[in-house]
DNA sequence: AACGGAATGC
DNA sequence: GCATTCCGTT
């Protein structure tokens, strides 16, 4: 819905809205607050602390007063302001970290993005090469946000000239101030250097491998200025890594790199498990600080190439659909030397990413597929909507319907009653470990499962035949994971399909389970699910028990792994209760897939193009925000 | 401290 | 849509 209906699909809102919305210019809270994390004058005052994407709120005051003077709102006080950051929670931008004091936690799986293809894990580059400073285990978040540069054009680099430095730079300044200082975007030029020091180089590179989205948070961060990096890339050297980014290096070897589309790493991975190392909060993805996302020029970028839309598919939901697409294993393959995963989380959930060991639990999925993804990518359930309440009649209408449409597309989920679109929203979740409690552990019913899942899925992919078509791209999928329900993904206008891009085909990443031809990857791909898949690419098994067994499987993976969100849960749970079954089962954050590096389609130039193109656009964007009070 | 409903403003 | 403000509850 809110996306406008031309490209088809639509990213959450949040996602795209930088600091303002089309509606409001104003900056936004989340916004804010990166802001401050990076900006080292404000260290003693807000800091990265903990877990990959947690923060704690040193001095409360302090900041509802920079806030305030941000918003003009003299009267801000902490109350204030952590009411704000409550309404958060349902729209899974942030949650509270329990137990701590003026801690919360950015959920950058969202966030970000989005489709980091693979990465392989097992490759080199995927190796981190640093440990992760991480120093809490990180609980949830898993991914890291990244930024492939080369992803988004390796031709044209935001980081050239004009572009990068000079967004990214005064992006990064000028954000924090309050009204007067806000205004003036100009000010402390620091950041290219000393800002993100805390991160340290280590998280960042050790992600980059990782993934390698297409536009994700590369565009996006790169706009903000990476992390210190930012600036500093001459133009002409760009290595593959790019420094922006967070990953050191690209996962894609090189331009094309290997995978098109990305998965997005929005995926909630745990730290542990996939990640050798997780990224600091410094290195945070966000280091840039903004985030823009520009709504308009995603779409044009998605338009013009249909490979978004696949990655959209790749999303952790995607590969729900496809199976097979395996990481490579992830164990982590370097990460031994260096940093014990122990260090991790020794705790529940690193969900082992091993394959090696996953409980046998499943047996179902046994079929399927060997290797039980080594990614665990959670889906997450849409996020409700926080107007249960009241939304029973009006069903907040923009989810619910976005749903029905777009998500049904995808065939896969939608057989029941694609037809009316099954809200899901139900209700806010937030983030309790309850999670996991609700999880439903038995998939093994189909139905059950269904229900749960099935808005998931249901929203996720559409049910028309289209489906593939309809993804947005990877990086932006994955931030709507969340909102899905509200909008995120829009029916896109659902290009035809017909001829895959290479890059999804590579990717594999290819959904739409009605599809007509589908390319032999995409079958491999496929042939997870289904066991018995015909060559043709017919599946001989209903989807429903193909969406089970995926479904158990994830279960027990995330039953190991742990419960990212609970929010997930939740919201799973609500939406059971709210729709019955209808659905197709689908495992919002069950699954988890990994993906696999394989991959290997090149971008197309077009692309990739496209996506530098975004990237400035979206740097741009980051730049207006701030005006005068 | 934290949560979240409700009303309200922009 | 995104807070801001108020406020009762846990």
């Amino acid at each position: 819905m809110k996306t406008p209906g031309d490209t088809g699909f639509a990213f959450p809102d949040w996602a795209y809205k930088p600091e303002s919305s089309p509606g409001s210019r104003q900056i936004q809270l989340w916004h804010f607050i990166l802001e401050l994390l990076r900006k080292e004058e404000y260290q003693e005052v807000i800091a990265w602390q903990g877990d990959y994407g947690e923060f704690v709120i040193k001095d409360p005051d302090e900041v509802a007063r920079l806030w305030g003077a941000r918003k003009c709102k003299p009267q801000m006080n902490y109350d204030k302001l952590s009411r704000a950051l409550r309404y958060y929670y349902n729209k899974r931008i942030l949650h509270k970290t329990k137990g701590k004091r003026f801690t919360y936690k950015f959920n950058f799986n969202k966030l970000v993005l989005v489709n980091y293809p693979f990465i392989d894990m097992g490759s080199a580059r995927g190796v981190p090469q640093s440990a992760p400073p991480v120093p809490t285990g990180g609980s949830h978040f898993r991914f890291p946000p990244s930024t492939p540069s080369e992803v988004l054009s390796p031709s044209e680099d935001l980081r050239s000239p004009g572009v990068f430095s000079s967004v990214g730079r005064r992006l990064a300044r000028g954000s924090v101030s309050d009204c007067s200082d806000g205004t003036s975007t100009n000010s402390e030029l620091e950041e290219g250097v000393g800002v993100e020091d805390r991160g340290g180089p280590g998280p960042e590179r050790a992600f980059r491998g990782l993934l390698h989205p297409r536009l994700s948070h590369d565009s996006l961060f790169r706009a903000y200025g990476g992390p210190g990096g930012l600036g500093r890339p001459p133009p002409g050297h760009r290595v593959h890594g790019d420094p922006l980014s967070p990953f050191p290096v690209s996962p894609l070897p090189g331009p094309g790199g290997l995978l098109g589309p990305t998965l997005s790493p929005a995926l909630s991975m745990t730290p542990g498990s996939h990640l050798p190392y997780t990224p600091s909060p410094s290195l945070s993805p966000m280091l840039g600080s903004h985030f823009s996302f520009n709504p308009e020029d995603m779409k044009r970028y998605l338009q013009a190439h249909h490979q978004s839309v696949y990655n959209y598919h790749l999303s952790p939901r995607a590969f729900f659909h496809y199976p097979n697409i395996v990481v490579p294993q992830p164990h982590r393959p370097s990460a031994a030397p260096d940093k014990p995963p122990a260090a991790h989380h020794p705790s529940h959930h690193h969900a082992p990413l091993m394959p090696t060991h996953s409980h046998s639990l499943h047996h179902h999925q046994g079929e399927e597929h060997q290797h039980p993804s080594p990614f665990k990518f959670k889906l997450q359930p849409p996020p409700l909507g926080r107007k249960q309440r009241d939304g029973s009649a009006s069903s907040t209408g923009g989810s619910t319907s976005s749903m029905g449409s777009s998500y049904a597309a995808s065939g896969l989920l939608t057989n029941s009653s694609s037809a009316g679109p099954p809200k899901i929203k139900v209700e806010p979740i937030s983030d309790m470990e309850s999670e996991e409690e609700v999880e439903v552990t038995d998939i093994s019913e189909e139905e059950e499962l269904l229900d749960e899942e099935g808005d998931v899925f249901a929203p996720l992919y559409p049910t028309n035949g289209s489906a593939p078509s309809t993804v947005t791209n990877g990086a932006l999928g994955a931030i709507a994971e969340d909102d899905l329900d509200e909008d995120v993904f829009k029916t896109p206008a659902a290009p035809p399909m017909g001829p895959l891009t290479p890059t999804l085909l590579g990717l594999k990443c290819e959904p739409a389970p009605p599809m007509g031809p589908l390319t032999p990857t995409l079958q491999g791909l496929k042939s997870d699910l289904a066991p018995p898949i015909s060559p043709g690419g017919t599946l001989c098994i209903p989807l429903k028990l193909r969406f089970k067994r995926r479904w158990s499987e994830d279960q027990k993976m995330e039953a190991d792994g742990e419960r990212e969100d609970a929010e997930d849960k939740k919201v799973r749970a609500e939406k059971d209760e709210a729709e019955p079954a209808g659905r197709e089962p689908e495992n919002g954050e069950g699954l988890r897939k990994s993906p696999s590096l394989n991959l290997g389609c090149p971008p197309p130039p077009a692309q990739r193009r496209a996506s530098s193109e975004l990237q400035r656009a979206t740097a741009q964007l980051s730049l207006e925000n701030h005006g005068a009070c």
